[in-house]
RNA sequence: GGUGGUAUAGCCAAGUGGUAAGGCAGAGGUCUGCAAAACCUUCAUCACCGGUUCAAAUCCGGUUACCACCUCCA
């Protein structure tokens, strides 16, 4: 039984989909008016493992997660650049298809843009002030908050304390317009200029909160399963999903809260974001390091937990990616002497370690647990091709098992292409000059091809040879 | 100010009552012609103070520090 910690409840609880043997997950994209940043990848990066871990205990997943493509920083960095509100919206969301590529992320059911579903989101907006929670203000629409009730039970904090915290520098610019400081737009007129839409209050578009609400409910339901995102959404924009999903359609809207903990970087550990100016974006992380370390090293982090990005964390991240790496050529490279016939001792210890797996994973994701149970299946490997017989049946088995628990975390180890008939030529001629005791020909050799990058190892089985792991 | 989170070895990190998982880095060793890889051994009393208990990193009270949210933000 996967147990989730629900922010709805701040509690771990069992998690019971919806409709059996599916999971419908929505979780919130990021604004398309520039590069993600690896902030917004580790939010990636930990639901896509969320997503696997139950595709690999046998889930159907359906998984929608959004673009929000016109915003005020949508519209303002299309005007400085020249270029219309699509036009940016499509370059940022090529390039974040582009950038989260090579960390393996599997692609969405859906990914809604906010744009495409115009019509929707004034129809909803449009059934709420049939419904009296919300109303029109000089072409604004906005939500009476207050009138929603229990509209502050995500954040556990009353609305008045919420206003106190705010009350020192919040005003948008819109509080006139408002009936109650605390109501949010949902729809906003243009400005002259604007991409705009047509709707019963004028030329306008949609509010930043509503779009989530339309399109989560549109494609999987009035009430599905889970809602994800970063930490700072919880307040306001899924307090504000809730109120308006709920309100128009008289349902539970998401059942279960995930929220992401941030990248921080620097001495203080500060949060990396936009606003800060303190990011790095995915696009120079993926230039600057394997992706796959990168990815290996976000998805290795409970997604609750903050990650401090460091690049000391990042190297530890690496070195175990490289070990297991290494464990898995080793394996490839018994396979040619193994024998017939299965060792089930051998299996039943790593099918050990696939239930510690299991055990760590349900319990709200303990991916930290999880990979101890890799690390200990990979000894366990390590230890039986040490072994002066082994056999390949149960080598494939472990393969198998190894490589079925690191996709869940986005890992793909490949096998190495160790077909290369020069390099074999200079390990059959060392291995004619170690045998004539001609050792300095033999090192000689060794350090030529250490030299191209490639590292040679001697074991009773013969020579076996990869490439350097480049750090 | 309100709310939430965090504080465990050089670093990352698990662990909610019975004398501290795992990984990285370090040290020693086995194997090897030498290496490499692998394996073995080794490395902490858990921010601080007080309390409860036969027994606490784990419960209670208090203190300190850092982070986050309080209508831009994954």
């Amino acid at each position: 039984m996967i147990q989730i910690f629900n922010t709805l409840t701040r509690q771990k609880e069992d998690f019971i989909p919806l409709h059996k043997g599916q999971v419908n997950m929505y979780v919130c994209g990021p604004t398309v008016y520039n590069y993600i940043h690896i902030g917004n990848a580790r939010s990636v990066v930990a639901f896509d493992t969320i997503r696997r871990y139950f595709e690999y205990k046998g889930y159907q997943v359906k998984y929608v997660s959004n673009f929000t493509d016109v915003d005020d920083k949508m519209i303002n960095e299309a005007a400085k650049e020249g270029i219309t509100v699509p036009e940016l919206g499509n370059r940022f969301i090529n390039a974040y298809f582009e950038d989260t590529k090579p960390l393996n992320v599997e692609r969405a059911t859906v990914n809604p843009r906010a744009t495409e579903n115009i019509s929707d989101i004034v129809d909803f907006v449009a059934d709420l002030v049939d419904k009296g929670f919300a109303y029109e203000s000089a072409g604004d629409v906005y939500y009476r908050a207050r009138k929603f009730p229990d509209y502050t039970q995500l954040v556990h904090e009353s609305l008045d304390d919420l206003e106190n915290g705010a009350s020192d520098r919040v005003d948008d610019g819109d509080n006139a317009k408002k009936e109650d400081p605390i109501d949010f737009a949902l729809w906003k007129a243009a400005k002259p200029g604007e991409i705009s839409w047509q709707s019963p209050w004028g030329m306008g578009r949609p509010g930043w909160h509503i779009e989530c609400s339309v399109m989560s409910t549109k494609y999987l339901g009035d009430t599905f399963d889970i809602h994800g995102g970063g930490q700072d959404l919880i307040f306001p924009h899924h307090t504000n999903e809730i109120a308006q999903s709920e309100a128009h359609t008289g349902k539970k809207f998401a059942r279960y809260w995930m929220h992401n903990g941030f990248v921080t970087v620097g001495d203080e550990n500060e949060k990396m974001s936009k606003s800060l100016g303190n990011f790095v974006t995915l696009r120079e992380m993926n230039q600057r390091e394997d992706p796959q370390a990168v990815r290996f090293f976000m998805a290795t982090t409970q997604y609750r937990r903050p990650i401090q990005y460091t690049s000391g964390n990042l190297q530890d991240a690496k070195n175990n990616l490289a070990r297991l790496q290494t464990t898995f050529n080793n394996l490839n490279y018994r396979m040619s002497d193994a024998k017939d016939g299965q060792d089930e001792a051998i299996e039943a210890q790593a099918k050990q370690q696939q239930v510690a797996f299991e055990n760590a994973m349900d319990d709200d994701f303990n991916v930290q647990n999880g990979i101890a149970a890799v690390y200990e299946l990979a000894k366990l490997i390590n230890v039986y091709l040490n072994e002066s017989t082994v056999a390949k049946k149960t080598l494939v088995n472990l393969k198998t098992l190894l490589s079925t628990l690191l996709s869940v975390f986005g890992i793909e180890l490949t096998d190495a292409d160790t077909a290369d008939e020069e390099i074999q030529a200079l390990i059959d001629e060392r291995l004619a000059a170690r045998k004539n005791k001609d050792f300095q020909r033999s090192d000689d050799i060794r350090d030529e091809l250490k030299a191209r990058g490639i590292i040679l190892e001697d074991t009773p089985q013969g020579t076996r040879w990869r490439k350097e792991t480049n750090d």
